[in-house]
DNA sequence: TAATTGCCGACTGTTGACAACTGACAGTCA
DNA sequence: TGACTGTCAGTTGTCAACAGTCGGCAATTA
């Protein structure tokens, strides 16, 4: 949100092609803007499993840079959550536990909803075509059990809503609670039970879209929130209390 | 949320006094901890206007520390959206457009919006008893048109609901929301309108929580929501438009 | 005069070294 | 044997210096 990595407006020189850089740009990136964005790659993929332990002069011997960038670029991943600084202690690959998890997920949600109630009075055909296609992708991705398309569609269709939604802000703390919660994926399959009960809700969601019909759409969404909640309440544990949960995306 | 500064728990040694600190512990913290927090005060405070530009080296003379501490203090607050960072440009104490204003202010309520209807059915009398009070206290404030005091009382009015929602990465995210907009608090009474609705629409809320009923509370926070996205459609503009809305807080 | 080019000061980005702290281990003593 | 204390390696926190980049200003040229 903050250090905008200013857009350069285009160059008179070379003004030839316009869907590739015409003069590819020299890397203007700082040294630790290229180490967070590379170690985000790693932790997000996988490569990097939470509870990996982050020392600074390891990964400034692996980068090539000295510690300074290294110690940049685990502070911002901090303040973005995905990595945790104990002070004198060193940094650590989030690692979120079950309670940690829900609360992630509600957040999200109640940020989808609000996504869902801005974008409808701004949302034309074309949006709504692309919802209905993604809605049909993810139906068809259900039958066949392909659970990580699945979810690929899942991710498309929300943020069409966010996209719409033109709030800038809301966007960015959607990524990033994305990103924190994007790592527990099978968990999440586990919160909502199941993929038909998804795909019913969000076949709701779209007749209303397509009805303009904002408020139901928006109470249709979140009536999701509450799912967590309830799971929380009665003793099904799709993870051990208080225990960190661990990655499990392997295997597509 | 990240860097918790590790609650130690009570030492054996001199426990008489429960309600100070028994031996005045020794300043733990690093050196660029104390400067965030001295840069969060003086921001949050009005003592840095928006669109003060913060030098290092200017910094770290004034505080009579080097400047890797500053720079540190300064990502980690640039994370928090409270100044900005241009690469090789340096830091400014973050200045919010009306546009970005509107946005964070949608967020916060979403937030307040899941807070409440998390916090409902968790709710017991002391809390309700809370909330009355707090609400006759902005009744009381409102009436002598006492603004900088209504608006605690408003807060803590809030606070209540965002404490009893047990979800603490939402209290987390509120709060930084709450500190970016809170400088701006004359633009936020001007979206609100009226204090006067501001309380009807509490007095609301209260009887819903007081029924218990999570769904009419819920959707009372949630008609809020609306007030600024409809400002933003009619032509009343209470800040010129992509001007950069500058602090009012002086006076009391 | 207007536009371009080169220079310059000031600032940030990065580095390597030093200092302080932490947790663990081994040794000592009751 | 058990608890306490001192030491130690490894780590992070901090510093001062160097190098690179940016925007502004002045000199130059058409």
């Amino acid at each position: 949100m903050t250090e905008t990595s200013s857009q350069t407006e285009g160059s008179p020189v070379g003004a030839a092609l316009d869907d590739a850089p015409v003069e590819t740009r020299v890397d203007n990136r700082t040294l630790w803007e290229q180490v967070r964005e590379k170690l985000r790659e790693d932790i997000l993929s996988g490569s990097l499993a939470p509870g990996t332990v982050l020392s600074e002069v390891a990964l400034a011997e692996s980068f090539g840079v000295s510690r300074g960038p290294i110690r940049e670029a685990l502070g911002r991943l901090a303040a973005e959550g995905l990595v945790t600084i104990k002070p004198r202690r060193g940094a650590v690959v989030t690692e979120l536990t079950r309670d940690e998890f829900i609360d992630s997920y509600q957040v999200r949600e109640a940020l989808e909803t609000l996504a869902v109630s801005l974008a409808i009075p701004r949302m034309g055909p074309a949006e709504v075509d692309e919802l209905r296609a993604l809605h049909r992708q993810m139906v068809d991705h259900a039958e066949r059990g392909e659970v990580n398309a699945f979810f690929e569609a899942n991710a498309a269709f929300h943020d069409v809503f966010i996209k719409a939604s033109g709030n800038r802000r809301l966007a960015e703390m959607y990524k990033r609670l994305l990103e924190q919660t994007a790592r527990y994926l099978a968990h999440s399959l586990a919160l909502r039970g199941s993929l038909g009960k998804s795909i019913a809700e969000h076949a709701a969601i779209v007749e209303a879209v397509e009805a303009g019909d904002a408020d139901s759409a928006a109470r249709l969404m979140a009536d999701h929130i509450e799912v967590p909640q309830r799971l929380e309440e009665t003793d099904e544990h799709p993870v051990p209390p208080d225990q960190p949960v661990t990655n499990t995306n392997e295997g597509t």
